[in-house]
DNA sequence: GCTAATCATTACTTTTTAGTCAAGATTAGC
DNA sequence: GCTAATCTTGACTAAAAAGTAATGATTAGC
């Protein structure tokens, strides 16, 4: 269970974005030197991004990525999606071995761990905004935790 | 936000073996015929199982795998954690684009939402054991809520 | 119109993950 | 001891994900 890389600087693009005050816009150059990826790296990941209508573009001198919508009507879970390809619909006909389909009939408890899983990320994704996490935190560190019911607080340091 | 093939097929297998009666064992073409995977994929994964301590093997005619604790005592947590390579602790070491480290200096909104979704998962799979998980698909369904929704009448508790 | 800056799209290469193979080691039963 | 069934291990191959490159399209400013 883990962050994909296309999940990862997709969603530190969109936070760069997010960033920009009314009327900016950001280059492929631009967003790549911030996140420290390459600007063809960058324009994949925003390519993505426009298909699915989270940011617009224009072209030609000046040009230059801007968010399609208000950061705070972004849910994460919305940009998790695009960026993971949503991979849980199918999850029996994905993980099937060397057959068709899963080998379980009926009664499975493997099912719906990773049902649940995806649930309980889903979840906690869908209460976060992308403006929520521009620059702050120890904010969006104490929202987590209030989403687990937990109340620990956790001194910012990189992992 | 995805399951790993290993993390997948290696909790099955362990799965298959909770379901034994005492004393009976798995071999390799058995577990693989009941997950429907190849026999040299279920030998590595039970190779990653066996070192990781939760299987135990004996080799030979009549050989074959069984747990190495009772399934109400292996939580599902430890399995993932050996099945996924625990790739948390060095998350920003690991997502470094063209650089040493990601490039995000102090105030870091990211982190905290990768790591608030570890814990999350993880606070979710530690409460789980492998011996619920055999052959009781509603009941898992229905612990998996269960861990939601107490997540949900935490959350509007005032500190 | 011309040019330079910019995004768009597809094809390609590299890296990582997944899966297979083959040779070796161990054990039960004869 | 011999044999067949079994696990063990490292090297190999295949597939998927990640990242790069190259070519084409659009636009602002001159
Ligand atoms: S995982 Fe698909 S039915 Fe068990
Ligand atoms: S993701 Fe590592 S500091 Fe932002």
């Amino acid at each position: 269970m883990k962050i994909s890389a296309q999940e990862e600087y997709g969603l530190r693009c969109l936070v760069q974005l997010a960033n920009l005050a009314d009327g900016e816009t950001l280059t492929l150059p631009q967003i790549a030197e911030l996140e420290g990826i390459s600007a063809a790296n960058a324009g994949k990941l925003m390519w993505l991004l426009n298909k699915a209508g989270f940011v617009h573009s224009t072209r030609g001198t000046k040009g230059g990525y801007f968010l399609a919508r208000p950061a705070d009507e972004i849910y994460l879970n919305e940009i998790i999606k695009v960026l993971d390809e949503d991979v849980l619909s199918s999850h029996c006909d994905s993980y099937t071995g060397v057959m068709e389909k899963c080998v379980h009939t009926g009664d499975c408890g493997i099912r719906p761990v990773i049902v649940g899983l995806h649930e309980i990320v889903e979840n906690a994704l869908s209460r976060i905004t992308l403006a929520s996490l521009v620059g702050n935190e120890s904010k969006v560190d104490a929202m987590f935790h209030q989403i687990q019911g937990l109340h620990r607080t956790l001194e910012p340091q990189r992992v």
